[in-house]
DNA sequence: TTTGGTGCAAAGGCTTTGCAGAAAG
DNA sequence: CTTTCTGCAAAGCCTTTGCACCAAA
């Protein structure tokens, strides 16, 4: 991967924030720097960085929404290669939330906890094909 | 509220799977019964049954991705005004994978926990405002 | 020079919205 | 009869992609 400048310049705005941007704020940022590049070059650099290992994008990208008749406070499970999301029954809500408030000035409200895996048809798959896909 | 033939669909559709579908797949589902309802009506009908408390929308439908040069596992806060996105030392991660291994027959690859709440800012404000918002 | 990267603009996928007709209460 | 709801189609938003030119190694 060649360092450019535009990827060294997306990449240092990454860096120097603790905040969890989104492309178009990095983008909005890294035009200070590079008035010219491109949206499209910030989105393609995000993903091929993260790719390699040096950002890691956060999960809140899926843009389907998914609904769920069971309105309680529960977990879920989602299969990385189906996309399946099923229920699960974690007993550690109460501590969560607490240990939550101790660490953050946030005022907590709730939270989502969602694990990610292979549902049993999708791990034989998973087994069989070395799993990229 | 007024109770619809198409809203009521929709409802039962969803109280009648344990899967967690996806605005399109209750579209389908529902055009079985009802063939001329239209995708509009099923993405107004969930986010209306979804607001008056029958249903939940799961968390993965903040349609933006978002990246953090911090490539280890650990949790974040989101406010819930301000959309901003925080990290959060939170000393749990170990059991609540075990838990989850326990309680499903998925398998489990890694998770990711979200809390929303209000950030300081932003607390005061909705202090003030009464909070719907 | 070679190969991957960039900017632009158009396309894509999911979701929302404007409007006139329809139906619930 | 009033008010909300529906279907349709168009628009919106974020993201991806095709293409010709450009630049890193």
């Amino acid at each position: 991967m060649r360092m450019t400048k535009q990827r060294r310049a997306i990449l240092e705005v990454l860096q120097g924030t603790t905040s969890h941007p989104s492309a178009d704020w990095v983008f909005q940022r890294v035009r200070r720097r590079l008035p010219n590049i491109s949206l499209a070059t910030v989105y393609r650099n995000l993903h091929q960085l993260a790719a390699a290992g040096l950002l890691q994008e956060l999960p809140v990208g899926e843009h389907v929404s998914r609904f769920d008749a069971d309105t309680s406070l529960h977990y879920h499970v989602r299969c990385l290669r189906c996309g399946r999301i099923d229920d699960l029954d974690v007993p550690v809500g109460g501590d969560l939330e607490k240990a939550a408030r101790r660490a953050t000035d946030f005022k907590i409200v709730t939270h989502h906890v969602e694990f990610l895996g292979y549902c049993p048809r999708c791990a034989e798959r998973h087994a069989g094909t070395g799993g990229q896909g």
